[in-house]
DNA sequence: GTACTGGGCCAC
DNA sequence: AAACGTGGCCCAGTAC
């Protein structure tokens, strides 16, 4: 049973599956969600506006709709393409997610434009949305990725909720011994200055600046070193004393400017680092995050993630996970028997298709994004000899994007279509006035666009295993107990594309390890269904993620 | 002061 | 080895 949830003035109106509306406070809402069956499925326009306030109040909420994630899928699909809601003219549910500062200023007030009586009607959207669904040729495929999304944004609000365990004095320790002391503001941290010395000193250019790209390469060529631009991969090219000092600087500086003391006191506040996840913030499906980096936090730094005593960190990451993805949606049963053992890369090498575990590697990797040039490109043909069916699929996908048509995950997320200017320049190249010049630019851009879709079908469906498997291992977490939620149970406290962390009380760590590994198994059923397609995980228990890999 | 862009580098 | 996908963030430089 479902019960859709919408605001009225200051109030909040609950709108069930059967009976009649109910109005009631805030704090109401939080008791009716309290005193709902569990497996009651809330309909809301959106998680992170409705969901925080119930965590704070200690409320879990196990099933929701979010619509505005759930609207976006079903307009953009081409399995819902001819629904009511995705022929309309954009409206409010097309718009961007209410940033985490606005929900700040008005908790449960609502702003002009979002005023959800009228057009915003969460009922009547979410009766629109069930229609698109029921009249979609593959309603359960598209079903499965809604619900996934879904938990999605139910999981992205627990974790911000509970943060991640971070420790501000070993993240110090770190930056103290790499760094030197915590300098002044606007001072260069001691060991920072001493390789810039170093580096003016074995140049002679006194006035040397490091941190303008412009002005580091004129003082490199003041100094005689004729570098064409300053990045890393460049420098280490040269020869010369000063390079070796100067590559260390620019690593220490990024990491200072990136995650030293000033991320370390906007970022962390009472041990915990809470990003703000943005649930389908990437085109292909992929969550991205808004403020502290998250997903990209540096491995130097990970060691400051430090388990609460008597706790520890499940840290599991999908192995190899987008070639195998491409194996088990191309139905390549070879390339899917290639990574069965475990390690798919030496499986190739021991089916005879390419000569080394490396080169398999690159080729493969190749094969995903597009490459053209280096071994990835030169080793495309041996791969499409052992493996025809998986590089078809993603050649295909190519050709698709170059001539500007969508392309489609395995559940359903289909791709944009390129831009305006995209089309002006593939229609010049073809028009009165053509010139070479134009059809190469036509080209090249047609070309970029293929290696997008190329790669959207892949590491779209990718963030799709990954939503399963989260999805699951919160439900199989759930099922775990161990006492008050949060407080004495295991739960989700990081997610990274193919990567999770579970921040759990030790005693249940052994059975946290096995969740995990078959909630990858559930994912890999709800993708490929009975194809024994293999998600090997990478599993380790540790004090701190550091430890991990 | 704010807004934007390019260079660079971190993650997957 | 360095060209091949998705991002965010920091910094410097520039335009307004």
């Amino acid at each position: 049973m479902y019960i859709v949830v919408g605001a009225t003035g200051g109030s909040v109106l609950l709108t069930p599956e059967s009976g009649s509306p109910e109005v009631v406070s805030a704090t109401g809402f939080a008791a009716a969600v309290r005193a709902a069956p569990p497996d009651t499925r809330w309909v809301w326009d959106e998680t992170g506006r409705w969901y925080p306030d119930l965590l704070a109040s200690g409320v879990r909420v196990e099933r929701c709709v979010d619509l505005r994630l759930s609207h976006a899928i079903l307009r953009n699909s081409v399995l819902t393409n001819d629904s009511e809601l995705a022929t309309a003219a954009p409206g409010p549910w097309d718009r961007a997610r209410v940033e985490k500062r606005e929900q700040d200023d008005a908790l449960f007030a609502i702003d002009e434009d979002v005023e959800l009586a009228g057009e915003a009607d969460p009922v009547a959207e979410w009766e629109l949305q069930q229609a698109a669904v029921a009249a979609s040729a593959e309603p359960g495929r598209i079903q499965r990725l809604l619900a996934a999304e879904s938990a999605g944004a139910l999981i992205a609000a627990e974790m911000q909720f509970t943060g991640m365990p971070w420790r501000p004095d070993v993240h110090d320790d770190i930056l103290t011994a790499l760094l030197g002391r915590r300098p002044k503001q606007g001072e260069r941290p001691a060991k920072l200055q001493a390789l810039l010395d170093e580096v003016q000193r074995l140049l002679d250019v006194s006035d040397l600046n490091p941190d303008s790209p412009a002005e580091l390469l004129k003082g490199l060529a003041r100094g005689g070193v004729l570098a064409t631009s300053t990045r890393s991969w460049e420098l280490k090219k040269i020869k010369h004393p000063a390079i070796g000092p100067l590559l260390e600087y620019k690593k220490l500086s990024r990491l200072a400017s990136a995650n030293g003391w000033s991320w370390l006191e906007t970022w962390v506040h009472d041990g915990r680092f809470r990003p703000d996840y943005v649930v389908g913030g990437v085109v292909t499906g992929r969550w991205a995050t808004s403020g502290g980096g998250a997903l990209q936090l540096p491995k130097q730094i990970r060691s400051a993630v430090v388990a609460d005593e008597g706790w520890k960190l499940v840290v599991a990451d999908a192995a190899q996970l987008e070639p195998r993805i491409l194996a088990a949606m191309a139905g390549d049963r070879d390339m899917v028997t290639a990574g069965a053992a475990g390690d798919l890369y030496a499986g190739i090498v021991a089916s005879g298709a390419i000569d080394t575990r490396e080169h398999a590697k690159v080729a493969l990797l190749g094969a995903m994004y597009g490459a053209t040039q280096g071994d990835g490109g030169r080793l495309m043909p041996q791969l499409a000899r052992a493996y025809p069916k998986a590089i078809a699929m993603v050649e295909d996908a190519a050709r698709a994007g170059e001539k500007g048509e969508i392309v489609t995950t395995r559940l359903g997320r289909s791709s944009p279509l390129p831009g305006d200017t995209w089309r002006t320049l593939q229609d010049e190249a073809y028009g009165e006035v053509a010139t070479p010049a134009a059809a190469d630019r036509a080209r090249s851009y047609a070309r970029s666009w293929g290696r997008f879709t190329r790669n959207f079908i892949v590491q779209g469906t990718a963030a799709e295993w990954a939503l399963c498997w989260m999805a699951s291992l919160r439900n199989r977490l759930t099922d775990l107990g161990g006492g008050e939620w949060f407080v004495d149970t295991a739960h989700l406290v990081f997610f990274l594309h193919d990567e999770v962390v579970v921040h759990t009380p030790a005693h249940l760590a052994e059975r946290v390890v096995e969740e995990v590994r078959a909630a990858a198994t559930d994912a890999g059923r709800l993708l490929f269904g009975a194809l024994p397609a293999e998600f090997p995980l990478t599993v380790a228990t540790v004090d701190n993620y550091g430890q991990a890999k």
